[in-house]
DNA sequence: CGATCGTTTGATCCGCATCAAGATAGGTGG
DNA sequence: CCACCTATCTTGATGCGGATCAAACGATCG
């Protein structure tokens, strides 16, 4: 069967069309994003390989395909701090591209084997030199991550673990598109304790709290129980408010006839 | 006496100098520059008084001539949590300004009497779109300091609150150009706790401390004793490392033959 | 079927928050 | 110049949340 011959030829026509409609290129011609999509070499990396390490030089922006990426520092005294955990669709270093002369001053684990878009990282910043559009896309996305990192330290100092996990799990339904009525974790839960900063021993004991206040989880199931009290427990007590994307999703969620009311 | 024009007239060459050196305006050329801050508005704001409060639209970006001002978001609960505390040469805004449709998340307090320059925030999404050099730096601004941000919340993990106080002063000297041998507090102390996530009862507990690792503090007067010390006591158990702007200046103040040898 | 890894549960400890009371300093008016 | 006031800071006593240390449990796998 003849199928045109697309001009990022290393890309399945479904990845390719994902990886196009992702908020890095909105408002770019298809054209430009395969223009800067060629520039992109495609590779595997197994279970347990690093992207780079703690002081490698910064020298790919990355675009992940599929697998589980684990970002960490360490400190001198070795303990790890896990800074993200990324899979499909979420892009890697961004934010260093930006920085010059400086290293790298996490690890990028494969927790699961992983595909990567991989760029150079001076490819990159010349494109955004070039491309307007790129370039406000960036400043966009940096900026939200940067307000989310700032969501993130004030759960730190205001509410309680088990209302840190709740946010987080309702987040990551919000960006992994998981139905929060039923889910699988997608990656185990001590990663999920040390992204969120708490030993596994605290994340295991805030289940209960956690069924108290609307959320079942049993083994790698979740299921939100009664969203009502979930956001009463969480959002209620947090300062992004209406403007928190994992909030209005669940509110979506329980009540869908809003969304058909608006078209 | 005769005094060239200068193209923004409503600066004293002094001030217009000092913001013509923000990072803001690194590549740019003078000219640039002035057309740039020709588009500024001068604005006097008395102690006590708001920029901006939560739930405002963002409508300018900022630089601060003069005075404090103390960026905080509130929880529906009531606490306040001190986000940033700025003062001169420092910019308010630059990240909101590239979310769009969207409303500040906190507020804006002048501790002290300030002055500001404001800028339109539609006029600075335009300069981006039109002015290459522009975007860059603000794509390096925003990664940096959201590089600071994380920095930040592996210290909250990591550090106790007397390594965080001792790393706080530090940055201060360093952003601030102050002496580290000496040099007076900018603003009082229960600021910099909130600032810091501590109560300030903590943060006045850990001054003892901080006496003995090199930081001597009486009343608003802080001076470091130890240089060593300190470096062992904080940066030593950062992920930040090398990298840290603050602790370089503070190896140059230890050792200024250092700077001349590199000449 | 034991070995290993991830998770849960239990007991204890420590750091910071909290509540409460002094101490110090700057400012005002008599 | 001193008495008083208020804001800021320090010090003290107590309690709680999460870390730590330790052990048991469960699932997966050779």
């Amino acid at each position: 069967m003849l199928q045109k011959q697309t001009s990022v030829p290393f890309l399945s026509n479904q990845n390719r069309d994902s990886i196009r409609s992702l908020p890095l290129f909105d408002g770019m011609l298809d054209s430009e994003k395969d223009e800067f999509l060629g520039k992109a070499r495609l590779k595997n990396h197994v279970r347990g390989s690093y992207l780079f390490t703690q002081g490698d030089n910064v020298k790919s922006f990355y675009i992940i395909q599929s697998g589980v990426v684990r970002l960490f520092r360490t400190t001198p005294g070795g303990d790890e701090i896990t800074t993200d955990i990324l899979i499909k669709g979420d892009t890697i270093c961004e934010r260093k591209v930006f920085r010059y002369n400086t290293l790298h001053p996490d690890y990028a684990l494969c927790v699961e084997d992983a595909t990567l878009l991989e760029f150079p990282a001076t490819w990159l910043r010349e494109s955004v030199r070039k491309n307007t559009v790129l370039s406000l896309n960036i400043l966009s996305i940096l900026s939200l991550r940067s307000l989310l990192k700032d969501i993130e330290s004030e759960h730190q100092s205001t509410m309680s673990t088990a209302q840190i996990v709740a946010c987080f799990l309702q987040w990551m339904c919000s960006i992994h598109g998981f139905d929060p009525r039923g889910f699988e974790l997608p990656y185990n839960k001590s990663l999920i304790a040390s992204r969120l900063g708490m030993k596994q021993e605290t994340f295991s004991r805030t289940l209960p709290r956690l069924r108290e206040n609307g959320i079942d989880i049993q083994g790698t199931h979740v299921s939100f129980q009664n969203f009502n009290e979930v956001d009463k427990y969480t959002c209620e007590n947090c300062s992004f408010m209406d403007d928190c994307r994992a909030r209005k999703m669940m509110r979506d969620t329980i009540n869908p006839a809003s969304l058909a009311a608006n078209a």
